[in-house]
DNA sequence: TTGCGAATGTTATAATGTTGCAAACCTAGC
DNA sequence: GCTAGGTTTGCAACATTATAACATTCGCAA
């Protein structure tokens, strides 16, 4: 099982987290963009945990922490994440997740497991190259895709199967 | 090329129409629902082009039309139709538009022109095989499947190159 | 140190979607 | 016909998600 599963196994997440924000630095530095205490703190929330997170949740969580926050200061910050690759945002749900191929050249393809909220994105090259066949043939020029699979994810498929 | 790429080409576009209220009369009665005088009317908006269609926009038509309606008259056809198969909803765009394959059994993918705004409903079997068997390599069992690609269509495309 | 662009604060508002309850309406069975 | 029950609609209020516009502050460089 490739690493990606992560999500939907018992995992230290923190080290998710710090590897994240390990990563969104080097990025940004190497961009010669700012990561500011605001960005970077939006990314850890989201980053708490696998399943994606409302604008305004990390909104509450910036104001339960004291910070003066409205709902632009969320939104721009999540704006600049997503354009620097580091969040994406799942359109299904209004919500973000954490990039997990920061880097990458990559059809984000999400797996949204709708019993326990987790997210697992995927890459993978055949149905990527699927999607551009098929826009091909329509000579469709591709730009972005949005693939986000809903269902249940192997642990609460398991579960399901023990009732 | 396919009676898919309607379109994106000139084409008599009443026909659409009256095919796709037709289909969806035909689909209700054998399932014994009722398509009722504001969900057909909601139907036959959708169809109106082949942009998809904001739900408050069906709204202020009706409205317009001295139809008597709220948010919940609108948002409660809607379901109706996604839920027999007549129209489909486009989460990347909070809007909705016609269902170009009734009754197949059908992985909805959607080309979105980022430029005229028009929507292709495609169906392609390759595409559908890579995605559910990627999902499968997870164990994840697929529910539902949102697929919306957005770029240029070939008109705008050309009208592009020359500028 | 001052000037400039980037980033943030602040207020208000727009756009999208839902809840809950009451009234109207079909339709099956008498 | 009529009436009982479920379905559909009307309606008011509200919840959630996202953006606009403009003032202020910050960080860096000349």
């Amino acid at each position: 099982m490739s690493a990606s599963a992560l999500p939907y196994r018992p995992h230290n997440h923190d080290t998710c987290v710090s590897d994240a924000l390990a990563d969104a630095r080097e990025i940004c530095q190497q961009k010669n963009v700012r990561l500011t205490a605001t960005r970077e703190r939006v990314l850890e929330l989201i980053w708490q945990s696998h399943k994606p997170l409302g604008a305004y949740d990390v909104l509450a969580e910036l104001a339960s922490e004291g910070h003066n926050a409205a709902p632009p200061t969320v939104y721009r910050a999540l704006d600049f994440l997503q354009q620097h690759g580091l969040v994406h945002r799942i359109a299904s749900l209004n919500a973000f997740t954490g990039c997990a191929h920061t880097g990458e050249k990559h059809t984000g393809m999400f797996l949204i497991c709708r019993a326990c909220g987790n997210v697992l994105e995927l890459t993978d090259t055949h149905v990527s190259t699927a999607i551009h066949n098929a826009a091909d043939a329509e000579a469709f020029r591709v730009e972005n895709i949005t693939l986000e699979v809903s269902g249940l994810c192997p642990r609460c498929l398991a579960e399901k199967n023990h009732e």
